[in-house]
DNA sequence: CGGGATCCGGGCAGATACTG
DNA sequence: CAGTATCTGCCCGGATCCCG
């Protein structure tokens, strides 16, 4: 008789998970999630101050993307000059608390990460 | 008088978890992750299959990051045919509520997410 | 069985220039 | 200011073959 599943209770082996996972797990996303849960609404070019070596592009890519999952809205104002804001949702805030346990973590673990890496590098 | 920057919480502007973030935010680190917490030890051949649509290259190469992070821990026994077992470290393991979460939450939100990718894409 | 080595194509991501 | 457009290089990731 077949043993149980290994990972019986992530469900469907995980499959509907990835593309969600996806969304939240590229690059930037994260990280921007995570600026806006702490300020609030921002700006286009305050946001780009805000994530250091993100282009341009990956920006606009990327908030794009977060906008269409309906984690992110925004917001444009018919002024001259332009402005847009950019402000999570309520499907945004809902991952506030899961991004800022990410933020501790790696800022709590990122020394001992460190470590294990040169250690296993040194070999 | 230059305004408090909008992200001062978030320790040097995320740039340091940047690279912790990368190794977790990578394609297939959450979910191998998540996997080993629930199941325990696993073989190789036992992770290919818990984790659909990955290959054996990526697989290797996401264990061997994970590894070199110090987040999952190899054993390697000299038996014919050869066993080799993965399993989380005690650091590995400190990801495991995180990791939880984060699939809680993707299975909870992936029907909001649908329907706000499919309204987005419908305009 | 558990990988390593190699080849290769597509898309991710940067740089630059331009626009409403 | 807040993007779009275009070009390009490069790395991700799959397929395949091979090895201890």
């Amino acid at each position: 008789m077949a043993l149980p599943h290994p990972c019986a209770s992530w469900p469907d082996n995980g499959r509907p998970i990835r593309e969600t996972l996806d969304r939240v797990g590229d690059k930037w996303s994260v990280l921007i999630i995570g600026i806006l849960a702490l300020s609030g609404p921002l700006r286009f070019s305050a946001l780009h101050q805000s994530v250091p070596g993100i282009s341009q592009r990956m920006l606009t890519l990327t908030l794009r993307h977060l906008q269409r999952d309906g984690l992110v809205k925004r917001t444009a104002y018919a002024e001259v000059p332009p402005r847009v804001e950019y402000e999570l949702t309520p499907l945004g805030s809902s991952l506030r608390t899961i991004v800022t346990l990410l933020a501790q973590w790696a800022t709590d673990h990122n020394d001992e990460i460190e470590t294990a890496r040169r250690h296993f590098d040194a070999r």
